[in-house]
RNA sequence: GGGCCGUUAGCUCAGUGGUAGAGCACCUGCCUUUUAAGCAGGGGGUCGCAGGUUCGAUCCCUGCACGGCCUACCA
């Protein structure tokens, strides 16, 4: 890189300058006492200009710089928040003064000290004692207007989370969405497993997968699109309620609500069916809200959205029906649907299939208006080989997605579990690939071996986490929310 | 894949067919309650990369790279 930019020149002459003294820039302990913002929370009540009681060690990033002659102010950042230290000549004697003020903003820093209020109101840490933590050879982004660059910020997301607070509270966020989730299905009873990420086949969504290479085994394997099957197969095995958070991969494009890796969580419960899993989103989804940001309202992208239940459910059909004027219970076939787009003159990409045309249809016209919480549920039957069908309709299937902010987050249904039917759906996927559909999912033998043994009734649903936590942190990307986002290396820095 | 936009100092950004500026940051000096500290002085640039047009290109043109948005793709 810009090894030889000056100003990390002169912060190499610093840190010569440190070792030249004996002392060394990058030791390996500060015991600390405090954290900055302990003593902000309780000492809060402590008047301007009045000292504590309290002699504490607090370590952390230097951010900004005030030296006027013998005295300096520096702000100080930890972990949990900032403190100011406040050091002069008096306290600190002339040689150890000046050596304090030869830290740089960006290093790591221990201070011990007594804890009091500036005339202003400033807590602050009066410096007694420091040890440099760590010399910093690099300037860090601007104060005021933080870092910028996207591109930057996605790159060396670490700038951001140091210049950027947004940065740091989506992070924080979305820490908390997960263990709010993982809290929320432990208290309802579901047992946490880990499946395979390297799979001999994949499946469970339709999906293009990467691919990869076994030495050992001398075999291909693909990075799974989903967890799906292997979750069903531990309900087979007697686990009744199962859950898996993880990453799913899939060789597609990427856009502000796509990146060929993003977390899912996917969980399966026996005996429940669909209706069961739309009360469980709800209730999950709404108490995520209320334990990570303190209440169930929100606002998404310029949206009002209040996410208690209960949400608005929308049949699939009824969906389409009320947004293009066509009732695909009697429009079966592409050819029929192709012209009923034209004759309506409705403006939607053309699609190798009839199911894909009709979710090109949802996408199109219902999917931009589904701004508060609302399932459409019932979904027709080509498009979800892994559910079951409606027991008054066989055409449609026991399916929902939850939509917010125009968004779809999530995927849910009454899994099938006849083995019969599961092998004429997959057929009738292989059927669909053969018509041009590139992500039909491949007939899984030894899934349907598993089924064969008996699957109890069950209901599964998908979450993803990305996108829930773009919902709660208000971001247009899910590149704000993913901390290293997928991106191309730029030239030059593939080998590195 | 297509369209539009962007790329200028470490960061945030101006700017012009005659090889460049501001603020912050940095360096020097002054300054013992500041917090966007202040005052004075100073250094720092392959203007993304490569071609082309031109007497002369950071600026105009073409190509490329990377990024962003839209679109396409995508349960």
């Amino acid at each position: 890189m810009d090894t030889s930019n000056p100003l990390r020149e002169e912060r190499l002459r610093k840190l010569a300058e440190w070792r030249r003294r004996g002392i060394d820039p990058y030791p390996t302990k500060f015991a600390r006492t405090h954290l900055a913002e302990e003593l902000q929370r309780s000492l809060r009540d402590l008047p301007a200009g009045n000292e504590s009681t309290i002699r504490a060690r607090v370590a952390g990033r230097i951010t900004a710089r005030r030296v006027m002659g013998g005295a300096s102010f520096l702000d100080l950042r930890d972990g949990s928040g900032r403190i100011q230290l406040y050091a002069t000549v008096d306290v600190l004697g002339l040689e150890r003064y000046e050596l304090f003020t030869q830290i740089d903003i960006g290093d790591f820093l221990g201070v011990a000290g007594l804890v009091f209020r500036t005339k202003k109101g400033e807590l602050s840490v009066r410096v007694e004692e420091f040890t440099l933590l760590a010399k910093a050879l690099r300037p860090l982004p601007e104060k005021w207007h933080g870092l910028q660059d996207t591109e930057i910020r996605y790159r060396q997301r670490y700038l951001d989370l140091i210049a950027n607070e947004q940065a740091r509270r989506i992070a924080l966020i979305r820490s908390r969405l997960v263990s709010a989730m993982r809290r929320f299905l432990e208290s309802e009873g579901f047992l946490e497993v880990e499946t395979p990420i390297l799979q001999p086949l994949y499946g469970g969504a339709a999906a293009k997968p990467f691919t990869t290479y076994h030495n050992a085994l001398d075999m291909t394997l693909y990075l799974r699109i989903s967890d799906e099957l292997y979750l069903k197969r531990l309900i087979i095995g007697g686990l009744e309620k199962v859950y898996e958070i993880g990453k799913d991969f899939r060789n597609e494009g990427i856009s502000t609500k796509h990146n060929p890796e993003f977390t899912q969580m996917e969980c399966y419960w026996a005996y429940a069916d669909y209706n069961d899993m739309m009360a469980l989103t709800e209730r999950m989804v709404s108490q995520i809200a209320k334990e990570v940001l303190g209440s169930t309202r929100i606002v998404y992208q310029g949206h009002e959205i209040d996410l208690a239940p209960p949400w608005q459910r929308i049949a699939f059909r009824d969906a389409i029906f009320e947004h293009t004027g066509i009732d695909i219970e009697h429009v079966r076939t592409l050819p029929e649907l192709r012209t009923e787009i034209a004759r309506r003159q409705l403006i939607v990409d053309p699609q190798p299939t009839w199911g894909k045309q009709v979710d090109e249809l949802l996408k199109t016209y219902v999917e931009p208006k589904l701004i508060q919480p609302t399932f459409v549920l019932d979904y027709p039957i080509e498009l979800s080989p892994l559910a079951k069908k409606k027991k008054d309709n066989p055409n449609f299937v026991e399916r929902f997605e939850p939509f917010i902010g125009a968004m779809e987050f999530g995927n849910a249904f009454s899994e099938l579990n006849d083995p019969i039917d599961q092998r004429e759906r997959f057929l009738a996927q292989e059927a669909l690939r053969r018509a041009g559909d590139e992500e039909t999912q491949p007939l899984d033998e030894d899934f349907l071996t598993a089924l064969e043994y008996g699957m109890p009734p069950t209901g599964g649903l998908g979450i993803g986490i990305d996108r829930l936590t773009m919902i709660l942190t208000d971001s247009p990307s899910i590149r704000e929310v993913i901390l290293f986002p997928t991106l191309r290396p730029k030239k030059g820095e593939e080998a590195s």
